[in-house]
RNA sequence: GGGGCUGUAGCUCAGCCGGAUAGAGCGACGGUUUCCUAAACCGUAGGUCGUGGGUUCGAGUCCCGCCAGCCCCGCCA
């Protein structure tokens, strides 16, 4: 209805113009033009919008709100185009001006749809839109740290970069979906310098352990590193041979990074997540360029030895400017260095560069600081474009029931595939539970199939239903619970579609001229049509937990309309009109489960 | 010390960038099944939106102070 908005919004500016030419013209001229304030009516009964912009008027004016609303309703009258589209509009409250769409028109949007593969969403470059075809996009996601095993702290990532890339995707914007998975800087030299120690053979043979023995190795090359000089050294040196191309360094590096890619693509093959990765290491010759352009444009200070840029703005402990450190004493880069890098590689015309224009980086908000910092660095270089956009999106911890960050009984951090297997098994209990309970059968592939999709539904949807920017408490017993704002709640509803067409509703051909009488399916309809400026709202937000609430409450609507109104018994009048409506509302929740990287099913 | 995020019903959380009587789920209490999967639906109870000021016709939302929690703050990423 995003269409039918901008038009009413027009429409109503054109209206309070031609009511008060002179505040029109005045608010011209002081910059701040006339806005009928058009929003969607905070309730149903209000009618389908809600225009507010008589109220800031009344003091300008000197009339009374109410007064100033009848007369943009009496310019608003006088408009044939208005009146095709809206019935009488109503004043409300102290001046609000309500407004319903006419039955035939929500109807013929309806019918529009069922014809349409992209339920009314259109897609840049090829629609009446904006004309343009669409915005290059980059979404840094995900990000594992090689030789470390994916724990809950990716999962946040992983799903949120994912859904945010299907979204952006899905309106036509080009998407490169990057890994910055961390396969460069000083955990390696530790990790390779204890490897040629204590276990020579894995850094010259393929698959001479697991990942999971690597993270041990991980483990106790931290420690020596936290606690022996001698050994930081070693590591430090061993980092430097690395990123100088030292045959036997790379050879090791390259066997461990390979042993963890194999590790992290089963996950990402179960979660149907798509990544192309680009580690750190992609940027290291690009990364003296980095020092040498911040110098070149006067940005670059040395200070106890190490080369930074002061923050504007940005105070430390003893209230000095704080640096970010681009240049370590030892002439070693970090990760600053890297971030920069990326940026300009980023935006940078192709060849040598990605030639993006939107670049979306989905870490913890722990890293703001970082971001904020490295952002402010390269646009003080010049080195983000005009029609760039850099945009860190954050999120909050995972946390356990204690409300403390999430871990296992025994203290440790709760490895990804852990948590997958568990969300599993508890949503195969549940099923089987319940297939006892109602003495229903099914085969085995059935129950594994359900329990899969059933199981990582829930954790995706758990995750991203929350507003990222705070904290999550993890719950399988919430995010399973088959009631609420939870995916097999969602997935239900599109199962019950599912029933009705196999029971004998034929929704292919159901599409002759609709017609609705009770009003569970108005609210349908008007659900339903709410989904093009759902997307276009998280693609400019970045809030996939957006999409969650419409897409819970368009559940709700049609358990109300399932409820209360029979489809398949309906006489023969409104059963056409009934298919039409399930098959959409299947139709949408399908495709906004997909935007969230969630699959659905038949039965369940 | 500086910075960021958060504080809304017993619990978990929404609240769309200032708008009408602050919403949902869970939990609690009470109801609904000759009918398309009851994993559903309907109803009741429950909130001085951390706190004190300010701006505004109008504030959970914007500004300032304070309190509490979490996170970050020079050579780790």
């Amino acid at each position: 209805m995003l269409r039918i908005a901008q038009t009413l919004h027009s429409q109503l500016l054109a209206a309070m113009e031609r009511a008060f030419p002179e505040a029109a013209a005045q608010a011209e001229a002081a910059g701040k033009p006339l806005d009928p304030q058009l929003a969607a009516a905070s309730k149903p009964e209000f009618g389908d919008f809600q225009a507010n912009g008589a109220l800031p008027l009344a003091k300008p004016l000197g009339q009374a709100p109410r007064q100033i609303a009848a007369a943009i309703v009496e310019e608003l009258a006088a408009d044939p185009g208005f009146a095709e589209l809206c019935e009488a509009p109503q004043i409300a409250g102290p001046g609000f001006i309500n407004l319903t769409l006419r039955p035939e028109l929500l109807a013929a949007e309806v019918e529009a749809r069922l014809g349409d593969p992209r339920l009314g969403v259109p897609r840049l470059g090829e629609g009446d839109d904006d004309g343009g075809a669409g915005t290059p996009v980059i979404v840094d996601f995900s990000s594992p740290n090689i030789a470390k095993e994916m724990h809950v702290g990716h999962l946040r990532s992983t799903i949120i970069g994912d859904s945010l890339a299907r979204v952006l995707e899905f309106r036509g914007h080009p998407v490169l979906r990057l890994n910055h998975v961390g396969d460069w800087g000083t955990q390696f030299g530790m990790l390779i310098t204890h490897l040629k120690q204590v276990a020579p053979q894995v850094l010259e043979t393929a698959d001479a352990v697991d990942l999971g023995d690597l993270v041990a190795f991980y483990r106790q090359a931290k420690q020596r590193f936290d606690g022996d000089e001698a050994f930081q050294t070693t590591s430090r040196e061993e980092v430097v041979k690395l990123q100088g191309g030292d045959p036997i360094s790379r050879k090791a590096w390259q066997l461990l990074c390979d042993q963890s890619r194999r590790e992290f693509q089963t996950i990402y093959d179960r979660l149907d997540i798509r990544l192309t990765e680009r580690g750190e290491s992609f940027y290291n010759p690009y990364l003296e360029a980095v020092v040498t352009g911040l110098d070149a444009s006067g940005l670059l200070v040395v200070d106890e030895g190490a080369r930074c840029v002061f923050l504007e703005g940005v105070s430390g402990k003893d209230g000095n400017p704080l640096p970010v450190i681009v240049q370590k004493t030892d002439g070693g880069f970090n990760y600053a260095t890297t971030d920069l890098a990326a940026i300009r590689y980023r935006f940078g015309a192709a060849p040598g560069g990605d030639g993006a224009r939107r670049v979306i980086y989905v870490t913890d908000s722990g890293q703001a600081n970082h971001f904020a910092g490295v952002f402010q660095v390269a646009r003080r270089a010049g080195w983000i474009p005009a029609d760039g956009r850099l945009e860190h999106v954050p999120f909050g911890l995972v946390q356990g029931e204690d409300g403390k960050k999430l871990k296992t009984r025994s203290g440790d951090t709760v490895r990804l595939k852990d948590l997958l297997d568990e969300a599993v098994e508890r949503s195969k209990a549940d099923l089987c539970r319940r297939l006892q309970e109602e003495g229903r059968s099914e085969d085995e592939a059935f129950i594994e199939q359900v329990a899969t999709t059933v199981g990582l539904a829930a954790v995706k949807y758990a995750d991203l239903s929350q507003n990222r920017n705070t904290n999550y408490q993890f719950s399988f017993d919430r995010m399973l619970a088959l009631q609420g704002n939870t995916a097999p709640y969602l997935l239900y509803a599109v199962v019950r579609i599912a029933g009705i067409a196999r029971k004998g509703g034929d929704m292919r051909a159901a599409a002759a001229a609709l017609h609705f009488s009770e009003p569970q399916e108005w609210a349908l309809v008007r659900e339903l049509l709410k989904l093009d400026a759902v997307i276009a709202e998280v693609e400019e937000e970045l809030l996939p937990n957006r999409l969650c609430s419409y897409l819970f409450e368009l559940s709700q609507v049609f358990n109300r309309f399932y409820d209360q109104v029979p489809v398949l018994k309906a006489d023969a009048a409104a059963r056409p009109s009934r298919l039409a409506l399930c098959r959409l509302t299947a139709d949408t929740l399908k495709l906004g489960l997909g935007l969230l990287g969630i699959a659905t099913l038949e039965r369940m």
